[in-house]
Order: structure tokens, then sequence, then C-alpha cells
RNA sequence: GGUGGGGUGGCCGAGAGGCGAGGCAACGGCCUGCAAAGCCGUGUACGCGGGUUCAAAUCCCGUCCCCACCUCCA
């Protein structure tokens, strides 16, 4: 069974079939650095990693890039507010969001580019549209480059839009606009910008258009034409509309396949920064929930489908999760990490089935059931079989509770060492006291590593503890 | 007004004509000194009203609500 995936294009769920065997070019686009991530931005990271994962397990060699845009009108209002260069505030929020998409066991892109290092193959692009009749320089002196959309009859063909039933912008004419949908591919400087914001052009100072840089960089990384093309479900239009209308237009086939995820909302409205209702990573670690258990909550729904945040939600998936990480853990101590088994057909089903993670989960938690059964009878054959299974799977969803990605540091592991042994002494006084069958003493040695955290239960081979919830 | 996606048991969440995905919670049981963990069992779920069919959560008609996009947006 072969990938099928939902293209927005065409509207429907295609075979994949990459342009050229063995080898996918993904497009993701990223952020635009106006402020810190908050955890629906982090949830396309995950989803486009996921894909990837399944993708290189398949066999390919994927090719992964995902911008960032680092001018944009908002952060130039900021610069101006905060009295500092926009590239500084642009790096601080790529900073945070590489330091969340690390913490979420997000593979680096295998490049991330930026817009403002792609302004030649900006320009490379917006002279031929023009060259072609497809772009025309504002005719009032702003230095604005225009996209015709009139000149562009599949303009609306992504979205399934047709240009003339589209509320109208709202706004008076735009000056020096041919029609109110043309859209800036270059933005001429205007008083009171700073100046380390403009680059010189053929039609002036000025700075890029949002839309024209993802084209660049597509052309530039991955190539005329490349297969998949990915973003939230926000950007199907104008943005990425935009992108393939100009892209064509220049002569680029462009990408294959269109990927779109669901957004994440809170309280049934979309989460975001102007709506003053967006959470970050650090307040869902303030609830008690591992980065891992977020990612697992990202992957217990389907990527295209919304996922209305709750607290109560994500608990539960936090709760779902530990319970498998509980027998990976157990089972490795049983018979040993070991490698990652094979996947089960089932699972493989669920994910070609366009990323089905959900019915892909269920397979995980029969294989968790039995595993667990297995482990119970002193069955070591299919422990260590279903401990592999579980890894191989947890793994292409990046949430492998043995992943070094998820250990905090050399600092902590060498720290488990001490503390298991004075763990054992507590341990060794409570075995005694039961061994005398003095219940209160027993449980008060119980009770006293639970306060300190140590949840402590006994198995057939002897008492084992963890590091229980931290509230 | 246009485009797309939804409403599934107490909760989350797949499925898309016929054997009740999976998880969480609840209840009963097994195991345990007690727990914890685990295992086994228990649920007349598909917004509402019609219709098609031997059979509909899945198809058709009608209807009500919700969300996203059409302005910056993952």
């Amino acid at each position: 069974m072969t990938l099928r995936l939902y293209d927005t294009a065409t509207r429907s769920v295609r075979d994949f079939v990459p342009r050229e065997a063995g080898k996918v070019g993904v497009y993701l686009c990223g952020l635009t650095l106006q402020g810190p991530p908050h955890i629906g931005h982090l949830r396309s990271g995950v989803n486009y990693d996921v894909l990837r994962r399944w993708l290189v397990s398949g066999g390919f060699e994927v090719t992964f890039i995902r911008n960032l845009t680092d001018i944009d009108d908002k952060i130039l209002v900021k610069a101006g507010e905060q009295d500092r260069p926009f590239w500084s505030i642009a790096y601080a929020n790529e900073l945070k969001l590489t330091a969340a998409y690390r913490a979420l066991n997000v593979l680096p892109p295998t490049y991330e580019p930026r817009a403002t290092g792609h302004i030649p193959e900006m320009h490379e692009l917006i002279a031929k549209l023009i060259a072609d009749g497809h772009a025309y320089p504002a005719t009032d002196g702003s230095g604005d480059v225009y996209f015709d959309v009139r000149s562009w009859p599949a303009y609306g063909s992504l979205s399934n839009q047709s240009p003339d039933d589209m509320q109208s912008a709202g706004d008076a004419p735009e000056r020096g606009k041919r029609d109110p949908r043309d859209f800036a591919l270059w933005k001429g400087a205007k008083p009171g910008e700073p100046a380390d914001a403009h680059w010189p052009s053929p039609w002036g100072q000025g700075r890029p258009g949002w839309h024209i840089e993802c084209s660049a960089m597509c052309w530039r990384y991955l190539g005329a034409e490349f297969d998949i093309h990915g973003g939230g479900l926000d950007l199907t239009f104008p943005h990425h509309e935009n992108e393939l209308a100009q892209s064509r237009a220049a002569g680029l086939p462009f990408a294959r396949y269109w990927v779109h995820h669901g957004l994440l909302s809170i309280g049934g409205a979309k989460m975001g920064k102007s709506a003053g209702n967006s959470l970050d990573l650090s307040y869902v670690g303030s609830l008690g929930v591992r980065p891992v258990e977020l990612r697992y909550y990202y992957a217990a729904a389907h990527y295209r489908s919304v996922i209305d945040y709750s607290e109560e939600a994500l608990r539960e998936s936090a709760v779902a999760y530990r319970r498998v990480e509980g027998f990976v853990r157990r089972a490795a101590e049983r018979v040993g990490a070991g490698q990652l088994g094979a996947l089960p057909a089932a699972f493989a089903a669920a994910m070609d089935d366009d990323l089905n993670t959900s019915a892909a989960l269920a397979v995980l938690h029969e294989v968790v059931r039995d595993g667990n059964t297995a482990l119970a009878g002193g069955d070591d054959v299919t422990v260590r079989t279903a401990l592999g299974e579980a890894r191989a799977m947890l793994d292409i969803l990046g949430v492998d509770p043995l992943d070094p990605a998820w250990t905090g540091g050399g600092r902590a592991d060498d720290l488990r060492g001490v503390v298991d042994s004075l763990i054992a002494l507590a341990l060794e006084q409570r075995a005694q006291a039961r061994g005398r069958k003095d219940w209160a003493a027993a449980d008060a040695v119980r009770d006293q590593l639970r306060q300190a955290g140590v949840v402590v239960e006994d198995t057939p081979q002897g008492p084992r503890w963890t590091i229980g919830e931290q509230d």
C-alpha cells in the first residue's frame, strides 16, 4: 500500500507519487517571527515532522525545507515601538521557536531559509513576471510592484474561489493597483520605515511582499517543481493561492501536492496572538504536562481536524501516554531496550491513509495491552516483540520514551544513579518492615517517598520506582 | 454573499452502508498485606425531521447549530 494524502488543490485524497523515485521535496511554510510561538504554531511543526518521519521510514530521501519570515509589517511596527532593529526581534523569536521545536523532538529541517536572505531570487522572479505581463510597477511612484491577478485566469484554483465572488476588500481603491485583488510582490520604501529594512531593487528601494519569498525559496532549494507544500489551513488563501499563481506565471510548475493542517482553537475560537488567547509551551509545562505528552496530544487527532484545546483533554492525553510509556519502561527494564522492531501492518496502513494517526494509535494501544499481558505472564519473547513494535510506532510519531531526545541531558542522568542508591536504601528498610509484616512502617516509607515525588510499585520482580507527576 | 470543514456514548477521538477503532473517566472482578501498575468484563453513541435499502452514524432531501478562509495569521 502506498501513502495517500489529501491534496487541497484537487480536494481529494490522492496516491502520493514522488516527482523523482525515492526522493521527496517538502516545503513547509514556517512562522512569521513577530512573536514567540504558541501551541497552535507548534502543532504545525509536529504534524509535518510526523509526515517527514513517515516518508523517511518509507525509504524516501527527504529534503525538508521550513522557512522563516523574518520581515513583515508587524515586525517593523514592533521595531518602531521598541526602538530596536527589526532583525533582532525576528531573531529573538527564531531562537524561541527553535528551542520549542527541540523540546518537542521536532527534527531540524534539512534547511531553514529566511526571507531576507533571498532578495536576489525574488528580484529574478519579479522581473520575469513583469516581462511576461503578469506584474507591473505601481503607477503612483510608490515603488510597489503588484501581481496582476486578472492576467492569470487560473487564479483562485487552489482555494476553489472565483475572484468575482470574493468579498470585496472593503478598503478604498489602493494606490497604483489595477485591481483590488492584486497583491504586492515588492513594497516600495515608505517614509518612517527603518533604513535597515530596505534593499535596492530595479524598482527602487524597498522590501519583499509576503508571498514572493516562498516562491523564491521553494525554487532555490527544491527546484522548479517539487512534491509537497504544506502549511496551516489559514494560509490556503491568500498566501498559497498567491504563491501558486506567481510561481506558475513565472514558469515554475511548483508543488504537486498541497497539504494543509487544521488549526488549534481554544473555547471554539482560533488561537492567535492578536486574539489574546494563546498558550505556550511553558504554560503547558506549568500544568505538569511534559512536551512529549503535548506531542502525543497533537498526534491523537487527525492532522486535518481542528483541535479545540482544553486542559482536560490535554491531561487525558498525558495519562494515555503515560500508560504507553509505563509499558515501554517496564518492558525495557525486563528485556532491555533492544532495537526498534517491525511496524505492524495495521499501523502502516493507518499512516498510509492520509496519516491517520488516531487509528495508528489504536494499533499502538493494542500492542501495549498484549505486551502488558506478556509482562505479567513472564513471556519475555512476546514482551521483546511488543516492545520493539511499540517503539517503532512511537518513533514514527516522535514520542518514543526511550529516544535520547527526551532525556534531559548528562547532568540528570548522572544524578539518577545517586538517587537510585538513596531510594534503594529506603526500599531496603521497607522490605525489612514488610518481612516482619509491619505494614504501618512499610507504608510510611512508601508514603514518604511519594511525598518526595517517588512512586513505588511492587512487581513480581520486586519493587520499582519512578518519578511521579510534579503536582 | 462565496469557499472549505464539522456536529459520534460522561469526556477526547477514529470510522463513512452490514461483524460496536482506541484512549480517559465510571462500575464490577482478578492480582496485591494494602496500594500502584496491569489484565478481564460492563455502555441500546452517532445534531434534528423525513426518505432510499433486507440493512444507514455512513447514501438522498430538508432543517438547526458550530468553525475556518475571503484582511495579518500555523
